[in-house]
RNA sequence: UGGGCUAUCGCCAAGCGGUAAGGCACAGGACUUUGACUCCUGCAUUACGUUGGUUCGAAUCCAACUAGCCCAGCCA
């Protein structure tokens, strides 16, 4: 009997089977929360999967929320781009789409309960002057002139702040909390502020906008949301979020707990850098297959399936990490191993003359597609007397242990023959322009009657019906000084992140491939047809990532 | 500088007072019609940031240090 492993819990399981067993909440809600003003990335990976896992294991809902609460920053590009990026990676919402900006009454409904409890105020401050009584680390603040404004004043100028009386920034609704907390969000933070702008859902319904601190609470509050999860940063925030949630007076409010951002070594995560190499053109856009957005993820050819196996692999925790990129492909070659066909193709090609074959004469071999997967069949793959094979699969003289061709030694060519390299032919530099070898007909399909072996296998294109192909290798598009910022803030770009391959080789069977479709390419790596590049006369792709070491010299 | 948080193998990460899980990476070896995959083996031998303390017993409790991250937007 095979014994079940046991699997730890992460520490927010932990603390939601308390909330459970001690009837803090009889169910579980949880929300991916997004403002959009800008793509997902990995990192959003993390938490929509987090929050969409523990509503799954838990039987509870998961919605999906756009936090749209400035207008300033947001676009409606941005919110099409997240609901498709979320529905890829196949945390199912259903039905439950919302957006901060559909409460916007009742936020400032409870912004009127606030000030008729005389918890908040209107304040003419300046927001330099606000920066100012705000006070420093190590110095109390100092209350505002108009702290004391009577309710009646304050409802009245709070009507007056929305009907447009006043300009951007004249005024603002603050809470009134405690200008001495030692933690500066506590001290009279402002929650409503004006702006006479266009808001991508609201229209102009409004000109008055709640701050992030006093709207998330509400919107979480709202949805019956149980456990609010989100990043390390905001746990400074979490005594202003019970605040609010108390003040407004909801019923079983919900509970922010934080767990720790998801940084990759060697990569910028950055919304606000990922933004920059848009717009300065480094790449081509948000979708850049050199970048992490899960649009470029998705374009490279990383499967949903990879990034929830990352995702579960990496953990949760509040410790600050940066995982390692080599889990993030060893999750996508995990994944594409048994579910994709490996065809051949040859990326650095040298053509290889077969003498004693027939010339002119064509015939079809059987390969399969997936030796360790036999239900993904086989297919029928030309073959002919010139074909192409790897530069790197010959060698004039060989190094020890090398098996592949070389004069005087038999490799098979896959799925083919036999063949035994008589020589090359080399340009006036010494470059190899053509190998020649002889092969052996009894040895059709790949394997000898005689029972003899072969050491090396390599792969082939027949030359005369070989698709050309581009192929693009990619690399991360920031260099070993890791995904950090110059002391003048620039980048650290590698500038190998991109090598295009024109002269790639491809059997006449990925010509049918779609966009997406992935393959394993025979000892050269995992690739995607380009959605973006692909035209049915001449194939893109993308390399997703290659596979481990091949011969390496012995010393 | 005041407040909040964190510290277990190169990278993640379990552990919750009873004598250091797991994954990635790496290194050997076997196997192989992809030098891939798979399969074995090794990988924190008083060691869990440091130093003390409590205890029969501590990574786990206490104290003091040290290091890193976050906070002074009318951003989220």
């Amino acid at each position: 009997m095979e014994e079940k492993e046991v699997v730890s819990k992460n520490f927010i399981e932990q603390e939601i089977e308390k909330d459970l067993a001690e009837g803090v909440y009889d169910h579980v809600q949880t929300r991916f929360p997004p403002e959009p003003n800008g793509y997902l990335h990995i990192g959003h990976a993390k938490s929509i999967l987090l929050n969409y896992g523990l509503a799954q294991k838990y039987g509870g809902k998961f919605n999906l929320r756009f936090d749209d609460t400035n207008p300033t920053k947001e676009k409606v590009e941005f919110v099409e781009s997240i609901k498709a990026d979320v529905e890829w990676l196949g945390a199912d919402f259903e039905d439950r789409l919302f957006f901060a900006s559909d409460y916007f009454q009742q936020m400032y409904e409870c912004a009127v309960l606030l000030i008729k409890k005389g918890k908040a105020f209107v304040c003419d401050l300046t927001a330099e002057e606000i920066r100012e009584y705000r006070g420093d680390f190590k110095t109390p603040g100092k209350e505002s002139p108009y702290r004391n404004r009577s309710v009646e004043e304050n409802l009245r100028l709070f009507e007056e702040m929305k009907e447009g009386k006043y300009k951007d920034g004249e005024k603002v609704l603050r809470a009134k909390i405690d200008m001495a907390s030692p933690n500066i969000n506590m001290r009279d933070p402002v929650i409503y502020r004006v702006a006479h702008m266009s808001h991508h859902n609201t229209g102009d319904a409004w000109c008055i906008y709640p701050m992030y601190d006093f709207a998330h609470p509400i919107e979480d509050a709202i949805e019956h949301i149980t456990h609010s999860i989100c990043t390390l940063e905001f746990e400074d925030h979490r005594p202003l979020y019970d605040w609010v949630v108390k003040e407004c007076e909801f019923e079983n409010p919900p509970r922010q707990i934080e767990f720790a951002k998801l940084y990759l070594t060697n990569v910028i995560t950055g919304k606000r850098y990922i933004k920059k190499l848009v717009e300065d053109g480094i790449v081509d856009g948000w979708d850049d297959p050199r970048l992490v957005s899960i649009a470029a993820l998705r374009r490279r050819g990383y499967t949903p399936e990879s990034i929830r196996m990352f995702v579960d692999l990496v953990g949760v925790a509040k410790a600050n990490s940066s995982v390692d990129y080599a889990l993030l492909e060893y999750c996508i070659r995990e994944d594409l191993k048994l579910k994709k066909a490996r065809m051949m193709a040859v990326l650095d090609p040298v053509k290889l003359v077969i003498d004693n074959y027939p010339e002119g004469q064509m015939e079809e071999v059987e390969v399969p597609n997936n030796l360790e997967n036999p239900e993904l069949g086989s297919r029928m793959v030309p073959f002919g007397r010139e074909l192409y094979i790897e530069r790197e699969d010959f060698m004039e003289e060989p190094p020890k242990k090398y098996f592949r061709m070389f004069p005087g030694n038999e490799v098979r060519l896959m799925g083919a023959y036999f063949a035994t390299c008589t020589g090359c032919e080399k340009d006036e530099n010494g470059n190899v322009t053509v190998i020649h070898c002889t092969y052996d007909p009894a040895t059709k399909g790949g394997s000898s009657a005689d029972g003899r072996k072969v050491k090396g296998t390599i792969h082939w294109v027949a030359a005369q019906t070989a698709v050309k192909a581009e192929c693009r290798l990619y690399e991360n598009i920031v260099d070993e000084e890791k995904g950090k910022l110059n002391e003048d803030g620039s980048l650290n770009l590698n500038p190998n992140s991109l090598t295009v391959l024109t002269e790639c080789y491809v059997e006449p069977s990925l010509g049918k491939a779609e966009a997406y479709d992935s393959f394993q390419f025979v000892r050269n790596g995992y690739f995607c047809v380009d959605c973006k590049d692909s035209r049915p006369d001449h194939m893109v792709f993308n390399r997703i990532v290659s596979l481990k070491s091949s011969f390496k010299i012995q010393k």
